[in-house]
DNA sequence: TATTGTTATACTCTATAACTATA
DNA sequence: TATAGTTATAGAGTATAACAATA
């Protein structure tokens, strides 16, 4: 029986929507890979520096909409763990220069792996067309940032 | 020119894209309310406890995603500011019952129509079609919830 | 015993400002 | 002077555990 209760003003609105189904993915993810330590900030990094190896940070942060000062620790946190290297550019010694290490690549894969069981249970009930549709709308939106 | 970066294995991903459409419709919305105060829980709320005068506190939270121990600040919050009404609930005196007051229905109006030209702007471009087959989309993902 | 609201607390993500070292 | 990375800090959203009052 569904619930009477109504959600009044919010029931049109793309951000409120967009807002629950963001959570509810995020809630997913995480516990997909609460025990691998990695977050969505830092899958996101290391598939950003494994597809464009010697990335500079900066770049990195800007292509994931992190801000350079949130970058730093989550750097930090993947060089410490061995997964990232981090390098002096030689070309512009402010910089640094990113690759994934072996353990890194590996960690990527792994959990690239749990990600995609997670996108199946989220999407369960989607057409292959529907998928599509969303990610094109998806990405359509996430331009006006 | 578009860039050459790429974000690799992120790209086919349903929540990524939700994650930074979701951030970019929340950057946009704060912006547009930054001086009522209002944020998108309190509207949610707002929105909710207009929609069904008398609702318990807990249902609230349980209609939007929010867990009760988060509930308490928040409609303190909103109490404080004189935008809604706390009862003990008669029939069962651990409840509190909701209500909208004169400025909370005044103020819930005002967030709508800033609201509105909020996601006018972030759809820009979407058809009436594209944007209600989003919306079903998104509906579908949050009930996974 | 179970539930409603509460308190205390912690974690993550995000944001800004000021600093350093290089360019 | 401008930029890359850093540090410090703060705000917001969310999560869990334990408690009081009530059911």
């Amino acid at each position: 029986m569904p619930s009477k209760l109504r959600i009044g003003l919010l029931a049109p609105l793309v951000g409120y929507h967009l807002r629950r189904a963001s959570g509810a993915f995020s809630a997913d993810f995480a516990d997909a890979l609460t025990d691998t330590g990695i977050r969505q900030p830092l899958f996101a990094i290391l598939a950003v520096v494994d597809a464009n190896p010697g990335i500079k940070q900066g770049v990195v942060g800007n292509i994931l909409g992190i801000k350079r000062a949130n970058m730093v620790s989550l750097i930090n946190e993947l060089t410490e763990r061995g997964l990232v290297e981090r390098l002096v550019a030689p070309e512009d010694r402010r910089a640094f220069s990113l690759m994934l290490t072996g353990d890194g690549r590996a960690m990527l894969m792994e959990c690239a792996r749990r990600i995609e069981a997670h996108e199946a249970r989220m999407l369960a009930g989607f057409s292959e067309g529907e998928r599509e549709m969303l990610l094109g709308l998806l990405r359509r939106v996430a331009r006006k940032a």
